[in-house]
RNA sequence: GGCCCCUUCGUCUAAUCGGUUAGGACACCAGCCUUUCAAGCUGGCAGCAGGGGUUCGAAUCCCCUAGGGGUCACCA
C-alpha cells in the first residue's frame, strides 16, 4: 500500500453523469495503478440543493460501474466544526476578516463595474475595520461573512500533472468569501480543509475547477500548508460542444444503465475519452487500463461524447459477455417488456438463456436484446409490413407454408439439423430455391424479415409452435 | 468583458529526441461471405484551424489571429 491518496468529491445535486463518472474512473485507474487509497467524499455544503436520494444514487452508480472506493464516504455537512475552527484560526492570525457588506451593496458594485465594462473585484471595504465599527455594524443587525485576505501582488502557480505550471496573477483575484453569513463554508474553503485533513496527495478533477484552484491554493497557504498535486482532466462536452446538461438526453450513468448499456462497455468507452494507452487496441477491461494508466498521457482537449461509438462498444460486449452474466443483466429488461413476470426458474431459465444466446449476436443494447426476443415469448405478434409484401404476397406461398407444416408434423425428432434437412428435401422436390421457402417461413414464425438462423429459431421454438405459426400465417394470407 | 485552458478525419484518438505516403477505431460507402439481418473480412471516403517565424527539415518549437471551453456567486 502506497501513501498515495485520491478523492472523488461529487456534490449530491443530481445523478452521476458521464463527466463525473469519467473523473471518478481516472481517479480509480490512477490510484489502483499505484496501490493507493481511493476516498469518496460528498460535497454537500449546499444544503439547499443537496439531496439524500442523490447520495444513494451516486454510490449505487459507482458500484454498478465497479468503481469501488476504499474510504468514506465523508460528508462535508458533518464536518462544519472543522471549517469553523480553521476559519477562526485565520481570523485570529489576521489572514481573514469579517465583512459586513450586504448582498445588495455588493450587487451595486458589480453593476457599476459592468456598466464600465470592467471586471469586478471586491474592493476590500471591510478589510481594516476597527473593533468599534464592527460592533456598530453588528448592533445594526448586520450579519458577517468571512473573507480571506488575498495578497494584491505576486502570482499563484498551480502545478498540474496534465497541464504543467499554470500561473495566475494575485491582483486578478479579490478577497473571496470562505464562510457564508449562515455560517457554512464555501466550496473553495471546505474543499481545501478537507483535502488537507484527509491527506489527499493528488487531486484529480474536471478542468472546470482549474480557474478556482489559485483561490484554493491561497487558502492552503494562509493556513500554512501546501496543496497536493493537481491533475485537471479535460471536460466531456455534449454533441453540440456545450457543457453537459439534462436537455442533452441520456447523460447520467443511471440512464445509460436503463437504456441497456453494460457497465464494462461504459467503462471501456469512458476510458478512451481523454486517454489512450497508445497502440491500436480499442477494447480492454478496466484492469488492463489500470496496469498502464498514467496521468501524463491524459489529453488536454475536451472530448465530445458520442453514443454511436458507445453503442458499438456495447454491442461488442453483449456478444462477448459471459452468457450467465448477460442473462442476469438482461432480466430486468425482459420483465419490463413483460416477456415474463418473474425471474424464470428451471427449464424456463434454460430456455431464457438459449433465447439470449441466439439473439445476442445482433443486439446493440439490452433493450434491443429483449426486443429481439419477443417472438420467443409471444405468439400473437404482427407481421412486418414490408415482409408481408415481399414474402407473403406471392403465388403459392400459402400452399407452400401449409405443405411445410404438414411435412414438419410428420417428423419424429426435431433438431435444427433435421429441420434444415427437411427443408432442403422439400425444396428439391418442388424444384424451388431454398430462399423461396425460408423467407415466408421466417416471417411466419417470427413476424420479421431479419434475425438469427431460421433453423436455430425453429429448434428453440419446438416443432409444435413452428407448425402452429406456419398454419396461422397460411390463414392470414388467405384473408389478405 | 478580465483571467485561465485548449485546437490532428464528422466523432474518439495515435504519431519516443522535429525527418511518417499523418496510423487506428466509430460512423458512412462499396465488395466478399450468407436462407434473412447482423457479425466477420477486404477496400474506399475523410484531418494537422489560419498566418507568420526558427530550422536543411515542423502536426511536433516560438509568436499572432481566429474558434471552442472553463471561471470570475454568501453554487459546488
Amino acid at each position: 500500500m502506497s501513501d498515495v491518496r485520491v478523492r472523488f468529491a461529487p456534490s449530491p445535486t443530481g445523478e452521476l453523469h458521464i463527466g463525473g463518472a469519467r473523473t471518478a474512473l481516472f481517479n480509480y485507474l490512477f490510484v489502483r495503478r499505484v496501490g493507493g487509497t481511493f476516498v469518496l467524499r460528498i460535497d454537500d455544503t449546499d444544503l439547499e440543493r443537496s439531496k439524500e436520494d442523490y447520495i444513494n444514487k451516486l454510490m449505487a452508480s459507482m458500484k454498478w460501474l465497479g468503481l469501488e472506493w476504499d474510504e468514506g464516504p465523508y460528508f462535508q455537512s458533518k464536518r462544519m466544526a472543522e471549517y469553523n475552527r480553521e476559519a477562526e484560526r485565520l481570523l485570529n492570525e489576521g489572514r481573514a476578516y469579517r465583512c459586513y457588506c450586504t448582498v445588495d451593496e455588493l450587487a451595486a458594485g458589480r453593476e457599476a463595474a459592468r456598466t464600465e465594462n470592467k471586471a469586478y473585484l471586491y474592493p476590500g471595504t471591510c478589510r481594516n475595520l476597527s473593533a468599534e465599527t464592527e460592533d456598530k455594524l453588528r448592533s445594526e443587525g448586520r450579519k458577517a461573512v468571512i473573507r480571506l485576505k488575498v495578497p494584491d501582488s505576486g502570482a499563484t502557480v498551480v502545478k498540474d500533472e496534465i497541464r504543467g505550471e499554470v500561473s495566475f496573477e494575485n491582483s486578478d483575484l479579490d478577497d473571496f468569501i470562505i464562510i457564508k453569513s449562515n455560517g457554512l463554508p464555501t466550496y473553495n474553503f471546505a474543499s481545501v480543509v478537507d483535502d488537507l485533513q484527509l491527506n489527499i496527495t493528488h487531486i484529480i478533477r474536471a478542468e472546470e475547477h482549474l480557474s478556482n484552484t489559485p483561490r484554493q491554493q491561497l487558502c492552503a497557504l494562509a493556513m500554512g500548508y501546501e496543496m497536493p498535486i493537481f491533475a485537471h482532466v479535460p471536460m466531456i462536452l455534449a454533441p453540440d460542444r456545450s457543457k453537459l446538461s439534462k436537455r442533452h438526453g441520456a447523460t447520467s450513468v443511471e440512464e445509460f444503465r436503463d437504456e441497456g448499456f453494460l457497465p464494462e462497455a461504459l467503462i471501456n468507452y469512458m476510458t478512451l475519452l481523454g486517454w489512450s494507452p497508445g497502440g491500436d487496441k480499442e477494447i480492454f477491461g478496466i484492469d488492463e487500463s489500470v496496469s498502464v494508466f498514467s496521468l501524463q498521457k491524459v489529453n488536454k482537449t475536451a472530448a465530445i461524447y458520442d453514443t454511436v461509438k458507445l453503442t458499438w462498444m456495447n454491442s461488442h460486449y453483449i456478444r462477448e459477455y459471459d452468457l450467465e452474466k448477460l442473462a442476469e443483466s438482461a432480466l430486468p429488461f425482459f420483465i419490463r417488456k413483460e416477456l415474463f413476470q418473474n425471474r424464470p426458474a428451471g427449464d424456463e431459465f434454460l430456455y431464457y438463456k438459449n433465447v439470449i444466446k441466439t439473439v445476442r449476436e445482433r443486439a446493440k443494447t439490452l433493450v434491443e436484446l429483449a426486443d429481439a426476443s419477443e417472438y420467443f415469448y409471444e405468439d400473437q405478434f404482427v407481421y412486418e409490413e414490408k415482409g408481408v409484401k415481399k414474402a407473403f404476397m406471392k403465388e403459392g406461398v400459402r400452399e407452400l407454408l401449409l405443405h411445410a407444416a404438414g411435412e414438419l408434423d410428420l417428423m419424429n425428432t426435431f433438431s435444427r439439423a433435421e429441420a434444415e434437412e427437411k427443408f432442403n428435401v422439400i425444396c428439391e422436390n418442388l424444384e424451388i430455391s431454398a430462399g423461396r421457402l425460408i423467407q415466408p417461413t421466417r416471417l411466419a414464425i417470427t413476424g420479421r424479415m431479419g434475425g438469427p438462423g431460421l433453423f436455430e429459431i425453429m429448434e428453440l421454438l419446438g416443432r409444435e409452435k413452428t407448425v402452429e405459426r406456419l398454419k396461422r400465417a397460411a390463414k392470414y394470407i388467405e384473408e389478405l
